[in-house]
DNA sequence: CCATATTACGGCATGCGTAACGATC
DNA sequence: GATCGTTACGCATGCCGTAATATGG
């Protein structure tokens, strides 16, 4: 059994069972990579795929298995390459960050800035995604570290830290008739339109809880994937908008007002993620502390033991 | 990076660095042992081991990381031909159990009995140790079952079961002072020379705590590995044991009378535990279910996802 | 001086790439 | 007929083992 032939393997299952784009992605030959695997099921004396005479066209069950426990192998493999990095001092590689718009947006940006100047050598990549495609990509390996709200916390191969809390403001046009409200309710937020955040992303199932238990039905013309969307159709007239507190700017937004909505829904963590089987590199656990200041060598160890 | 390098120097840090000693273990030549960690170590840039002129004299930090990691991926190699096996529907393999000496002895052989009939092609191996050291056997890979009690279950890269729920007895020879007792309490076993496991040992902590926490201080003369030396002892008149009570057996300890005390200490439970990463072979699923007939896939899936 | 690690070198297995073939859609 | 997978074959790489050398206890 050879590294290549696993590494043959999980390519194949990724270009969609596809052994000739996994080839040009391994940079090799068809032939080179075709033979491999049939070794490998040779050696284990088991089909990895499901083959239509020539074709494959799935993979088994215990293929399912081998798969999984090549990528984890494949994972080691990078945790040593790190290892081997990160003592030879080269302070240059790779940060993968799996995050949110919202973060994205309003909370990275100031850590990025700092990051790229304490490490100018390293090349700094940002994935956006919801926040389930956060944690599948961080638990993948395919991320480093992920920053989302709440669900990322669930995963159990992940290592979550708390980050900072906040929570929700609604925003409106001037003049709106809201603004002349003196408290905010739930009631008074469903008798207008409202725009906010597709309901598969963070915190939006809590609001709609909050909504629900109240026994508030909002009237909700619109969600969007983002604080900018949304704010954009606000200025259009279309509702009010309710978003992350982080994602409204006095300044920049000049022409919405907003009005903060803490009172009436919980605050939200904001969690950072990491694979608990990761050697992290000493550029990773920087940038986790220009994120959160009280994350440091002896906080993840720590939380690494209290886990599980 | 390959994995025979990984293997190679995995076995040189088992052979207490040495070199030779791990090429034999390998069943291969000295010079391709120490030329295939040069390359590793070329690779990574930097040492794995320590050396003085031609001599290994220790471990490097980041060698150690790597060392835990090589672990890691043989692991997980080792998954991956069990996956083929199992599935190639082989009823043969290797099956090591490590667990105490009361296990061994008293709660396993029925078991074991069943099992090698189950499996007749399964080599069973039992390799016996205190608590501490079951669990890091099933924690290294060099056991794939451990049955301890208590201490076990804390270790978070194992899964643990509960088995099965015990307490503890008084063994004395007949005609002993404390027979005519109607009520045994911890002031009256301290009047009397007492013998009972280790303190290392499994239950005995807890034991010397419940005295602690009575304020009650037991006159320990003698501490034995394991019920049947400790019942020797008794039937010399060194004075009480103090025992699992599945270890008296009134037919066979004849000789000896036994007090029930359960009403002085809380039950313990026995734990079956195996890595969270392990691929379970099917007849090491039915292992687990002839000790603890509560035990299926189902469970077990249920237990990993809700643990951590 | 013995045990042990490294260097040198030749044979052999294995993986890779090109080319040809076969099958599926 | 185009795409894709398998078979065939020759070449090059690299690993292994033996022998020789160097070094430490």
């Amino acid at each position: 059994m050879k590294l290549h032939q696993l590494k043959y393997v999980h390519e194949v299952a990724q270009q969609g069972l596809n052994i000739s784009a996994a080839a040009v992605a391994l940079h090799t030959s068809q032939p080179g990579v075709s033979k491999q695997i049939q070794l490998l099921e040779e050696e284990l004396g088991l089909q990895i795929f499901l083959r239509n005479g020539k074709r494959l066209v799935g993979i088994t069950e215990p293929g399912q298995q081998i798969l999984t426990l090549a990528a984890q192998v494949m994972f080691d493999m990078q945790n040593i390459k790190r290892v081997g990095d990160e003592f030879t001092r080269v302070e240059s590689g790779t940060l993968t960050i799996a995050t949110t718009h919202t973060q994205a947006r309003y909370k990275l940006p100031m850590a990025v800035q700092q990051f790229i100047q304490m490490f100018p050598n390293v090349k700094l990549t940002i994935h956006q995604g919801n926040p389930s495609q956060v944690t599948a990509q961080v638990a993948s390996g395919e991320a480093d570290i992920g920053i989302a709200t709440e669900s990322i916390a669930l995963d159990e191969r992940l290592l979550c830290l708390p980050c900072y809390e906040w929570n929700r403001c609604l925003v409106m046009p001037q003049g709106h008739d809201l603004m002349n409200e003196r408290t905010i309710t739930l009631e008074k937020i469903s008798a207008y339109p409202l725009i906010t955040y597709d309901f598969a992303f963070t915190g939006s199932t809590l609001v709609s809880k909050v909504f629900h238990d109240a026994g508030v039905e909002p009237n909700i013309v619109l969600t969007a994937i983002d604080a900018d969307v949304i704010k954009t159709y606000v200025n259009l007239g279309l509702g009010v908008g309710l978003i992350a507190n982080m994602a409204y700017d006095e300044k920049r937004d000049q022409p919405l007002h907003s009005v903060d909505c803490s009172h009436l829904f919980p605050n939200s963590t904001t969690y950072l993620g990491f694979r608990k089987d990761a050697f992290l590199r000493g550029y990773m656990l920087s940038f986790m502390q220009l994120l959160s200041p009280q994350v440091n060598q002896k906080s993840i160890e720590e939380a690494l033991k209290g886990s599980s």
